[in-house]
DNA sequence: CCAGATATCTTTCCATTGTCAACATTGAAA
DNA sequence: TTTCAATGTTGACAATGGAAAGATATCTGG
């Protein structure tokens, strides 16, 4: 057994990283609106400037933060795709079930990324990040119909509608909006999830 | 006395309504973010603890704006509704692009009444508003497919997917996250929109 | 018509927050 | 070893939301 108790050192050792986690602690239990840096830097241990170190500011510490979550989401879609079995319509109707679990499992995370200014959605690690999973999205409509993004004006107004119902979907559920039965089995919300998504699908 | 119905004050003339007017002035400028009831007070020309009078707090405050903005909605989803001619389909359709501009216009208060907790969503003038508004969509859904709402567990799906289809639209759209171009005439934006909306009509 | 009573507004005060500046400690490069 | 940049800490500041108590205008009962 170690004698001597290890006295708290100076130096964190990996305080940024501590940090990223600690906010999307904090961002869980209090919300983006009762979110506070000093709360961050409490849950870390350590003093309430030592952030500043490692972030400009708490809406840099919430940047990072939203381009993780941004990876998450692209990780969520690709698994849930990648796991369905069937033909592109159903992998493209899995991604979109990835996509809106994720946001019913992480809201608070999701409201930042999507539902926030906070974060500098310029950034190139933020942009990036969310242009990744927007690109899975946008890759299984192209397979879907054959065409153009680019040339074909109607290949994006496939990509807007896919896109905006499972965003809104997911936004709403956040919101709980919609007055789901209570006694509703989380398979059972899955399938009307899916139902749903099934119906933005472009008809070829 | 001139009227009767709701608290006349006098020092100010009317601040309750003031200080609504001032609150969304606030958040158009600031943001929901950087929304202040200092910020309030000192637009409405009175010192900053005088909102206490007639708002428990800066929540209360925004409660009673929010409410007002689902007032808003709802007349703009009529609106746009009543000045469509053809069948029911474009009165939904219609109706949803009236949702979307209203969300285009307003910004600001679209996410206070959908992407925050700060207004007590729970309060019966707030969850009454929400609820006008919300059907609207809903009688425009199933007078299309004649269905039964309580009893048809087919026709809350057409509700949901009609309602996430516009819900997310406005959100993208407000998040700036689908990159139209530039150069993109109102009019054409608001043909795209209704042709999307128009994919999430139910096939009856 | 007058004297509380009441509603409205102001001033003052306090705790919390984000940020800055100045100082302390550490580990590593020179 | 010495220096120094990176990383922490403490202390200060202004802004904010809210509470408490005093000031003032309007209302209401006599």
């Amino acid at each position: 057994m170690p004698t001597a108790l290890p006295h708290k050192p100076y130096h964190h050792g990996d305080l940024r990283l501590t940090l990223i986690a600690a906010a999307e602690a904090e961002l869980v239990e209090k919300g983006l609106e009762g979110f506070s840096l000093r709360g961050c830097a409490k849950r870390a241990g350590v003093s309430h400037a030592a952030p500043a170190h490692h972030f400009k500011d708490a809406d840099a510490l919430l940047s990072a933060l939203a381009a993780e979550g941004f990876d998450r989401l692209n990780e969520s879609m690709v698994k849930a795709m990648d796991a369905a079995d069937g033909g592109m319509i159903e992998k493209f109707v899995a991604s979109g079930v990835g996509y809106v679990m994720f946001a019913c499992a992480n809201p608070a995370l999701f409201h930042l990324m999507f539902g926030s200014k906070r974060p500098d959605h310029e950034s190139p690690r933020l942009s990036e990040a969310g242009g990744r999973a927007f690109a899975v999205l946008t890759g299984n409509v192209l397979a879907m119909t054959g065409r153009d993004y680019a040339n074909d004006p109607a290949a994006g107004e496939d990509v807007i509608a896919a896109w905006a119902m499972v965003h809104g979907l997911s936004e709403l559920l956040i919101g709980d909006k919609l007055h789901l039965p209570e006694d509703m089995p989380p398979a059972a919300l899955e399938t009307m999830i899916a139902a749903i998504i099934r119906r933005s699908a472009p008809k070829s």
